[in-house]
DNA sequence: CTGCGTGCAAATGGTTTGCACTACG
DNA sequence: CGTAGTGCAAACCATTTGCACGCAG
């Protein structure tokens, strides 16, 4: 899984730092969507030398190079998503979970309408829903 | 305008001061989604020595009071908006600018969909798209 | 008058930046 | 080796907070 990585660090000419990759585990490991902080708190157990901006800068270098996606919450903090693939996202309305959401009908629904009904002066390049509610957790 | 303000204020029992005045109609005026201290920068012309807390305090207590509601950029900062309408946002990858978007068919379509394909463990309230692309302007 | 709302200034918190040092290639 | 990457600490900047004063009701 990291040699994947490696390769992909290596086709952009960046470097394989031990840093990068452990960033890149954490986010899989962590894979609900962490924060720029959760990420430093969860490397910091095995990496205890890491510093914050270090990490802000190899998340960035990570999503410029289409590593990472960011997403955004409800609630304004930034995260970041290892997950390339296109969807959408669940936000709870009272925690602020995010959960993803694919759902390849509803794209297709949504693209079929667009070709059908352009928006004056504006070339779409991509729609992401942004879905709040509320998760069914214990009740029922 | 105002002395719609005025009313809403008074219903939830809020004063009704010239800074909440003020800063209501800096939003209507900036109606492009200004930002809080887009709102500061125009207000204080008129108004200079309102201060920054209140601003951000005032603004806060309109939204709770759904007198003007959230959205985000895709770049990160707190927007406010007075049109209070359901509606969808144009994001511009290259500038930062924002538009509002409304599509009553597509929304009917996207009810539908949900309607007949339920989400797993969650109940949906809202829906918002995030559109991203370019504005056509200059070039034909 | 009474307390809600304001102004001010200091604090917060996520993120960024600058620079000397380290280590990948 | 040389330069991209790192660590550290200070800086940033939007936003929040605490408190004394002022004005709407």
């Amino acid at each position: 899984m990291s040699h994947l990585l490696r390769e992909k660090l290596q086709q952009k000419g960046l470097k394989v730092t031990p840093q990068r990759v452990a960033i890149y585990e954490a986010i899989i490991k962590l894979n609900n969507h962490p924060t720029a902080e959760n990420v430093i708190e969860y490397i910091k157990k095995n990496h205890p030398n890491i510093s914050v901006g270090t990490v802000y800068k190899v998340l960035d270098s990570l999503v410029e190079n289409a590593l990472l996606k960011k997403v955004k919450t409800e609630r304004d903090i930034m995260r970041y998503d290892a997950v390339l693939s296109n969807h959408h996202h669940l936000y709870c309305a009272e925690t602020d979970k995010i959960e993803d959401y694919e759902d390849e009908q509803l794209n297709l629904l949504i693209n079929e309408h667009f070709k059908k009904n352009k928006i004056k002066n504006f070339k779409v390049q991509d729609i992401k829903l942004q879905i709040t509610g509320q998760f069914n957790t214990h009740n029922k």
